[in-house]
DNA sequence: AAATTTTATGAAAACGTTTTCGTAAACACT
DNA sequence: AGTGTTTACGAAAACGTTTTCATAAAATTT
């Protein structure tokens, strides 16, 4: 059923019908009523492909995440969902699995207008955007969230990674620790950098000296972590609390440990960035940061229907920041000099 | 960039250049490489509205799932998007968010061709699928995963839910449980009744009779269902043992018996239908019934790729059936009667 | 009553593809 | 040389909308 074949039943004009379909003041209220009743009957629905050749529209807006078997990155979706769910748009995901190739070729594939809009956190090897660039200078608005470029004037929506990283830090100085080994989980991301930035200024307020064999640069590839930490953890300098840049790598951690037989908070502290629904139950529960995941998808969301709706090319500087925040639980419970705390 | 513009650029016509794109044999060796090479120094890339107008494919499909925060269904995801990749389709995803309603309406918007195809696990509240009848009356396949409606003749892919649930419930037994509760989360679902069934006829077969009080019907809201867990716990007549249906409750259980002081597996053995990464690290780790995700995502979307490519409306009535696996952990551990174990 | 404005409708173009069909030119066969 | 076939291309229609513009009819004004 088509716009032809509906006209056909009324008697009328593609066009009329067209017109009170979408409400138009050009036509009558009676013929609009007969219109939307006969719609209805055929269960009338307009094709969109058609729609947005003509419109130019799309209706529709693409997320671009690393992964979604992750909680912070789900919620986020769900918060991006939420708000465009109300716009009546339709949204398409994209997964690069921290692939750059991928993350470019996706980029690519949404150059040809299938899209109004961009949602996106870059992968761990993604340094620059250029890819996403091109996308904004066809006029399709991209809006970062969490892992953005710090180099682009586009929106973004981050948290206070830093500021995370240094009270995290100094949660585990006042535990006591002093040979604080950091996780980190890319060397390229600014959002990585910026967590060591944090931890690494939290030592240094502290009159610790940096030691950088307790910087462990992990990667994408889980094995190869695992060995990294299970190395950092049964060296000669090992460490006496981790702090992980994302819960994957606590994860790992809590898993070495067991195999190990290193006892958390006991032989060493645990703290993560982390979106774990289970951080409470785990042995032990994990102490960790987490970040607004749902509000920071619906902000990235709001912003980006912001530059849908107005239409223009304005490179607004807009950066938003919602803090994250610190849950204290058991992974960095008691003393770590065995002093009284 | 349009095939009008680039057409000028080559001198050909319009429908030369449309047919070397595709690399039709109408059109010579030589012009075809001259046009692959004007298109791509003016990076020229097909509209897919107008492509998907005239062909009459969207070259998408939807997923439609109860919720994306969930390791189930993300990893399912997962598994869709590796093979619709190969096929080269863009995967939009829905969320119902077990809302019934939003089911039909999400439905409902797919009714204009706006996906060649569907896979959906349904909704808690879903207790009829017309609504996803009516797309494949249009012509749109609709493939089941997990969740599906036992009663009509779609293709669909499930595990062995009650074979499952009989065999955790015979691990339960053997552990010296005599007392066995059961959480159920939903009265509709197939799935969720039939796992009942396998924990029922296990019991029957250990000449253990039933008892409705140790049956709980949780439902959509978390807080409601732990006060429920809660009352069971708390209970005169409590479980020496906790079989959950799915994950969320498992967590539930672990939550309150933490509040209220009760150890696992000392006190009360858990088990569950999970797909939790942190299942190994929780306090204490969780024997869990684990569902192949991935590739139940993966082989739905091979089963909807063959409808559609044969593009027959044939009600193949192809059901697929791949095994969970029951992974013991400490949850479950030592024996529940104080005898030896 | 004539001139003007408003109202309600329809014809047709446009969006950018793909595909059918037609047709010159080139080639092959008697 | 004439006929038939293949090759390589172009014209035009079609997909189903939306929107501009034109135009009758009705309502309003002079």
């Amino acid at each position: 059923m088509n716009l032809k074949q509906l006209s056909k039943e009324l008697g009328l004009s593609i066009s009329s019908v067209s017109k009170a379909l979408s409400n138009s003041p050009e036509i009558s209220e009676a013929t609009k009523k007969k219109v939307l009743s006969k719609a209805k009957e055929f269960n009338y629905l307009a094709n969109p492909f058609a729609s947005n050749l003509r419109n130019k529209k799309s209706k529709t807006i693409a997320v671009i995440i690393p992964e979604i078997a992750n909680n912070f990155f789900s919620l986020a979706i769900n918060g991006v969902e939420s708000y465009a769910q109300r716009k009546n748009y339709h949204v398409l995901i994209y997964q690069t699995h921290e692939d750059l190739q991928k993350e470019v070729s996706v980029a690519k594939h949404l150059m040809n207008g299938r899209v109004d809009g961009v949602i996106i956190s870059i992968s761990r090897q993604t340094y620059n955007t250029e890819h996403l660039e091109a996308l904004e200078h066809k006029g399709i608005p991209v809006v970062y969230f969490d892992r953005v470029n710090e180099n682009n004037h586009s929106p973004k929506v981050i948290t206070n990674d830093y500021e995370s990283a240094f009270l995290g830090t100094e949660h585990l100085l006042q535990k006591g620790c002093k040979k604080i080994a950091f996780l980190s989980f890319s060397k390229l991301l600014f959002i990585s950098t910026n967590r060591l930035k944090g931890y690494s200024d939290a030592l240094k307020k502290a009159g610790i000296k940096k030691d950088a064999s307790l910087i462990v640069q992990c990667d994408n590839d889980k094995i190869a972590n695992k060995k990294l930490i299970h190395k950092l953890l049964t060296s000669a300098g090992k460490p006496d609390a981790v702090f992980a840049c994302v819960e994957e790598l606590a994860i790992s951690t809590y898993e070495i440990c067991e195999e190990i037989n290193i006892k958390i908070p006991k032989n060493i502290k645990v703290i993560s960035f982390s979106n774990l629904q289970t951080a409470s139950i785990l042995r032990p529960s994990l102490t960790s940061i987490t970040q607004p995941a749902y509000e920071m998808g619906r902000e990235a969301a709001e912003m980006l229907f912001n530059l849908i709706d107005k239409n223009v090319h304005n490179n607004l500087q807009a950066e938003m920041l919602l803090p994250s925040t610190l849950i204290i639980r058991n992974s960095t419970k008691g003393n770590s000099s065995g002093f009284a705390g």
